[in-house]
DNA sequence: CCCTGATTCGC
DNA sequence: GCGAATCAGG
């Protein structure tokens, strides 16, 4: 197997997305989970929360610390996670994958993204953290539910769609840094594409579907399974 | 053990 | 450029 552009599209996309190596690699086909984390680093994709800590041995020094050989570059996670006014720093939990159902693909397939996106209604929701920019996080009750938006405000949105081609939809060759992720409907389904939006500056998605996204944890027992950008239960 | 991602290095 | 082998933390 090579890497085509498709393929290439697909590694990127599920990797900003959050799936793991090992699921980006299923959902390909052909390749190993290390092929997949090779790829990501020369891709320059990089470093997501990694269970691996650079392990920093900075205990003693004396008088020099410097030279600093820093081998690793910790790189923070994309939206570094400033001041948290309120209460407990739920990490902004990435849209979790925890879909072990991943549908095997027996043979090797171009592309096997499933996708699961259990339409949620506010109405649905509890509190929840919803994302007013990088890092940012303001408690709601479903209530008082205000535009998630704080950073930049809204000038003109007009010129907001990237390109006509997403007034229909936006397909995996259409997917930018500037777009939104976000899939809408399953792949093979021939409306599959991907929201298409402007994205929520330092995030993968819109404002919208950050806030769908990026969500608080719950008490277990109110808690339901998140919307799932990817790997959910395949419905057909 | 399982998982994860990071890095190395022969190809 | 590629990815198996290896490393190392959870």
């Amino acid at each position: 197997m090579s890497w085509t552009e498709e393929r290439i599209q697909t590694l990127k996309t599920m990797w900003e997305g959050g799936q793991t190596a090992s699921q980006i690699a299923e959902a390909l086909g052909g390749v190993s989970r290390n092929a997949v984390i090779g790829k990501a680093h020369r891709l320059g994709l990089q470093s997501r929360p990694s269970p691996v800590v650079p392990k920093e041995a900075e205990a003693k020094a004396p008088s020099a610390p410097a030279a600093a050989p820093a081998p690793r570059a910790p790189s923070p996670p994309v939206a570094a996670a400033p001041a948290p006014v309120v209460a407990p720093p739920a990490p902004p939990a990435a849209p979790v994958a925890a879909a072990p159902a991943a549908p095997r693909a027996s043979e090797p397939k171009p592309i096997t993204i499933t996708t699961d996106l259990s339409p949620r209604t506010p109405s649905d929701q509890q509190p929840v953290l919803r994302s007013v920019g990088p890092g940012g996080f303001v408690r709601q009750a479903p209530g008082e539910q205000q535009p998630p938006i704080a950073p930049a405000p809204p000038r003109r949105l007009v010129p907001a769609k990237p390109s006509p081609e997403i007034a229909g939809k936006t397909s995996l060759l259409d997917l930018n840094d500037k777009v939104c992720k976000w899939p809408l409907g399953h792949p093979g389904e021939p409306d599959f594409h991907f929201c298409g939006d402007k994205v929520n500056p330092g995030f993968p998605y819109c404002v919208e579907h950050c806030g769908h996204a990026y969500q608080a944890q719950l008490p277990r027992r109110d808690r339901r399974a998140p919307p799932l950008p990817f790997g959910g239960p395949r419905m057909r």
